[in-house]
RNA sequence: UCCGGAGUAGCUCAGCGGCAGAGCGGGUGGCUGUUAACCAUUAGGUCGUAGGUUCGAUCCCUACCUCCGGAGCCA
């Protein structure tokens, strides 16, 4: 039976048989033996595996060269060597597939934008299988987080017919021919239908039976957005809860983004080392920083007065009633707090139509989190519960409260305070790892002209 | 989409109005309980594409394509 490299290196013993397979890194010849590094994916380093000249199968060690796969039987020793504990002596060895000369992945170092091209072949790297062990890892405490708090994971769906949930282009779903001047009462649906931009309309709906839940799954923008923050497709975490308003909204983002943080602290240890060195040196440090201070929170009234007071000259102007720009977000994050900073209740002018409207008339329930090197990595409010404010507010952004009856129906029919929030997954792991690019956070990522793999 | 930068060997890059370069990777030979080993040797190029200027363009100019960084939109 196969053992994991992971498994092999964190013996406390050694053994007498043993089996492991994997791709090699580096192969080192000498007279009598060569020297074979295999990595299984399973954790970041590599086994040495040691084959004497004359050991069965080894007639076929010419070949197996970087990135042919290899099987390996025999001993677990301790490694003569300085750079690791334990190594494997061979018995028999077995090549499972060559590689060749065109193998593209070096010894050496690549730049991200190469291995964006051969993106079936980045994780077998240091980087992107560090990257990607990570994702994986997170993607589990998404769930113990929720889970272990009472809520329910719901799953929405990915094709929508609400046109509007003011969260930006979509992309069209049809059966209709290309080109087709088909009316869209003729169409699949009967209707226009697109990819989803949020779960969010839906995920109030469960949260107003089951009282917390989220969703954790794929959305989708058709923006033509071109920077290193954005994806057409990427994962979204949506928790909504019921009984609840901004300030046990905020109160969870914070424990959600500690938790992750903490998580990956502690079970991912090796690969965010490898991060932290190779990557962004600074990475541990702001990490253990986020795990244990609490966050700021600002309004965003106070936020337009640092921002005015601070002396910084910005390309755009800092004005009561204007969006915050990324420059404003960074330097909040970055030079004031020099930590996340929750900035709430927005003027309701630029927030959309469902965001519950504060007293003062003039702003909405609405937070942002923003952390250091990100800018904005959650986004949400508490809703409004109240009919007839909703529908004022829909009248004013110019939306049909036909098209969402239902939403509606959950204010006439025993409505609740509620609130909830999307974290973008892809952002988090930006600010889990230091990866200063999207799309070498996600395996295959899509974006605008892009759809390769 | 807008602004800026860059496209030269498989990769990472240097170069220059006048014979196309290095390191790494690949091949070959050697050496060593090695550590992204080391030493020697060798192959490898339509200098992004198309025009233009020039005696001569990889180099200067124009357009286009692609990638990168920043911005907008947002998560």
């Amino acid at each position: 039976m196969r053992t994991p490299v992971l498994t092999a290196l964190s013996s406390q013993a050694p053994m007498d048989e043993i089996n492991v397979c994997g791709w090699v890194r580096t192969k080192r010849d000498a007279k009598a033996f060569s020297f074979l590094e295999l990595n299984d994916g399973s954790c970041l380093r590599g086994i040495q595996v040691v084959v004497d000249t004359g050991t069965p199968g080894s007639e076929a060690l010419p070949e197996m060269t970087t990135g042919a796969s290899v099987e390996v039987k025999g001993r677990l020793v301790a490694s003569q060597g300085k750079e690791q504990a334990w190594e494997i002596q061979a018995t028999w060895v077995g090549l499972l597939g060559t590689a060749g000369e065109t193998y593209p992945l070096q010894k050496k170092g690549h730049s991200l934008e190469f291995l964006r091209e051969i993106a079936h072949l980045r994780p077998r790297s240091n980087l992107f299988g560090a990257v990607f062990r990570v994702r994986s890892r997170m993607a589990y405490a998404v769930h113990t987080f929720f889970q272990e708090r009472g809520f329910f994971n719901i799953h929405t769906p990915m094709i929508t017919a609400s046109d509007c949930e003011g969260a930006g282009e979509m992309f069209r779903v049809t059966t209709l021919p290309p080109g087709s001047a088909a009316k869209p009462e003729t169409d699949f649906f009967g209707k226009p239908a697109f990819l989803t931009v949020s779960g969010q309309l839906e995920a109030e709906t469960m949260a107003c039976a089951l009282g917390k839940v989220y969703t954790f799954g794929p959305t989708f923008r058709a923006e033509n957005s071109n920077t290193s923050r954005h994806a057409a497709e990427f994962w979204m975490i949506e928790p909504e809860q019921a009984f609840c308003d901004l300030s046990g909204n905020m109160d969870l983002a914070e424990a959600q983004l500690k938790h992750q943080v903490t998580d990956a602290l502690t079970h991912c240890a090796e690969d965010l080392a490898f991060f932290s060195k190779y990557v962004d040196r600074e990475l541990l440090e702001r990490l253990r920083f986020v795990a244990e201070r609490p966050f700021e929170r600002i309004s965003y009234t106070e936020a337009v007065k640092l921002l005015e007071a601070s002396g910084h000259s910005f390309e755009y102007p800092v004005k009561y009633g204007l969006n915050l720009q990324s420059e404003h977000e960074r330097w909040l994050t970055e030079k004031h707090f020099q930590c996340p900073v929750i900035v709430y209740n927005y003027p309701k002018e630029i927030k959309p139509f469902y965001m519950r409207q504060n007293d003062d008339g003039t702003t909405v329930a609405a937070m942002d989190v923003l952390v250091p090197g990100i800018g904005e990595i959650i986004g949400g409010s508490q809703r409004e519960e109240r009919p007839e404010r909703l529908s004022a507010a829909m009248a004013h952004h110019g939306l049909s409260e036909a098209d969402y009856w239902w939403y509606a129906d959950l204010r006439k029919f025993g409505t609740v305070p509620h609130a909830g929030y999307g974290m973008g997954f892809e952002r988090l792991l930006m600010f889990v790892t230091g990866v200063g690019n999207i799309r070498d956070v996600i395996p295959f990522a899509r974006t605008p002209g892009h759809a390769e793999f």
